[in-house]
DNA sequence: CAGCATCCAGCTTGATACTG
DNA sequence: CAGTATCAAGCTGGATGCTG
């Protein structure tokens, strides 16, 4: 017997983030929210400490990156590792997995920062038009 | 006297989506926000009509739709081409800017959805160590 | 068909205070 | 330092009804 393949090109992927209830649709938000985004985008650069990252994530809250960084370690996309000394000392770093996941959203923010002066260009355009009605 | 170059490598972008202030971090949120990423999703293999668009993304409400396809098309991610008939017929497309962007987003979509087994596991070791609490 | 205007429940978020 | 707990406020987003 043959294995059983649905269709050579474009097989209907088990995963599928347009579907409502697809699990990979939280996660999609994990990665793209905000915070998650900053958060991944900060920590592709090699491993952080808690305060760290709220410094370099400029805007984010205590409580908004705690939550952020409990998503996505629960997602495997940022391991915790934690020294028990006094003061404590906590360092995040991305896992392989969020390291794949970091680099293709890097390209992805990289592409829309330089595309900004085209962006504001059209937003310009589209108020213009807009404004004048 | 030479032009001010700050450093031939990494230089200082003008746009930085770490920064709060950034205009590029809200085009970064209309791209990568819930809808956002879905329409751009949809429109990458071409050009649908609103209800169309609305069918493709699952779950989405006509006022979502209606007010993400706003910011899109203000960031020049995306052409509306409006057809005055009866019953009207409008068009989305995207832009060659927008193409790009939704390239990306594509590229870091797949990786999620084929990253999700792992994720899944992730979340139940996670979920198991917190338990057992 | 392709939307816009309005209302409002509830989730998200930020501020603040506290713990180990 | 590295968080957790709590609470008010505001924004998000869904439902509904209407327009061209």
């Amino acid at each position: 017997m043959t294995t059983t393949q649905p269709r050579p090109e474009e097989q209907d992927l088990p995963f599928n983030v347009f579907a409502r209830a697809c699990p990979s649709r939280s996660t999609l938000e994990h990665v793209t929210g905000r915070w998650g985004a900053l958060t991944l985008g900060a920590l592709s650069e090699g491993s952080l400490r808690f305060n760290e990252l709220r410094r370099r994530v400029d805007g984010v809250s205590e409580k908004m990156l705690s939550q952020t960084l409990h998503a996505l370690e629960r997602d495997g996309l940022v391991h915790r590792e934690a020294q028990l000394t006094n003061p404590p000392r906590v360092d995040y770093e991305l896992t392989p997995l969020g390291r794949e996941v970091a680099q293709r959203l890097l390209s992805l923010i990289r592409c829309v920062e330089d595309s900004m002066d085209t962006v504001l260009e059209a937003r310009e355009r589209y108020d213009a038009a807009r404004g004048a009605r």
